[in-house]
DNA sequence: TAGATTGTTAATCGATTAACAATC
DNA sequence: TAGATTGTTAATCGATTAACAATC
């Protein structure tokens, strides 16, 4: 609700908080500093609690953090304290993988449905997920209050999609395809760029052998 | 070669680069001055012209820049400009669509072969790619030159693969496990954590609505 | 030559780190 | 109370933007 102040590198970090507050919670950890956290994580304990500190304050002095209340205090910053409805658009061998992947459902990330051109994809079930043909989609998303579109076709035809999905409503768009698109300011683009990734990666290698 | 002295934000935008030069020759586009540029692509002409002169002065006073040549120096850049050769650890559904990406190909990222601990596909083909078992991978990254080894199996996992690689003469990790590799200095990762993508995403979304 | 646009230096802005008073 | 550690302000560092001389 308040406005955007918090730098997106602060964002960006926070996931990686939350997977380490996890690690600890599982191996029964209680409470941790930021001078011992930022051990773990190769961070500085003064970015810790400058990155924490954006949202209020959650540790104590001469104590530290407790544990499960930071996990549930950043669980809540990000949203994912809540159910979240996706569809798939693409079903091909990317579409799939994200169907399948079990972790997003334990964070409340939910595949409602999965779209596709190709007829004879249509009504195959993906976890759970029935592939629907792509007309379906501007209904369902209005119907099923759909929160997030995760586009994975090629680039050619994603405009065209995008502008359709913005239109019922979408919140939300998880794009891996190779295009920047353009949406309205009350439509969020995140962007999985693997060729990108990829070519970054290549350059280290070169750079360093 | 030479030390690196070039942000890890400048590396980054480097792609995205390149995919609009890319654009501009399909549409048969011959020079580009970095405000017109800048302009497409919604940053800066200041930062494409301070970008690209970290590597060398690729324009011309009065003209701007040739999109052929800049698009091949920033592909020599890269590291594109030559063959990469990429096993997949983890023949799952992330592993598959990774190595039916038709696009890494044409980047010149060519899939050797596959690795799982799942006997039931071994033998079977993907885009060419043999799945093999585990135990061959060390033989068959020092027998075959492999540079890059993509990780998509769980965490649980990963850490003994990658030991195993390293030995074998590894020299990137393209990293879709959830979480932190440690490698020698010789050694580069990229990681991409899908789960935290998607975790941005949600916090953009709450924040915004 | 005049106009355009780069390469590069200087100025600004933002993010990270250091320091320490507040306080549990 | 003494020790530990946060929350927060100040200092530093790095990245982005602006400006302009060089030059095609």
């Amino acid at each position: 609700m308040e406005e955007n102040e918090i730098s997106l590198a602060v964002i960006k970090r926070l996931p990686r908080y939350f997977r380490y507050l996890e690690e600890l919670i599982d191996s029964g950890v209680e409470r941790i500093s930021s001078g011992e956290l930022s051990r773990r994580m190769n961070v500085t304990a003064s970015q810790i609690r400058q990155d924490l500190n954006n949202f209020g304050g959650f540790g104590q002095q001469g104590y530290g953090y407790n544990v499960k209340y930071l996990h549930s205090e950043i669980a809540k910053i990000l949203g994912i304290d809540k159910i979240h409805s996706i569809i798939i658009v693409g079903a091909g061998n990317l579409g799939k993988a994200l169907a399948n992947y079990a972790n997003f459902e334990k964070r409340g990330f939910v595949v409602k449905a999965m779209f596709d051109t190709n007829e004879a994809l249509i009504g195959k079930e993906c976890r759970g997920a029935v592939i629907r043909p792509m007309s379906e989609m501007e209904a369902f998303i209005k119907d099923n209050n759909i929160e997030i579109l995760a586009l994975t076709i090629p680039k050619g035809s994603a405009t065209e999609v995008v502008q359709t999905a913005i239109k019922a409503g979408i919140k939300g768009i998880w794009n891996f395809a190779h295009i920047d698109l353009e949406v309205p300011d009350n439509v969020v683009v995140e962007n999985v760029h693997l060729s990108e990734s990829l070519m970054t990666l290549s350059y280290n290698i070169t750079r360093l052998h």
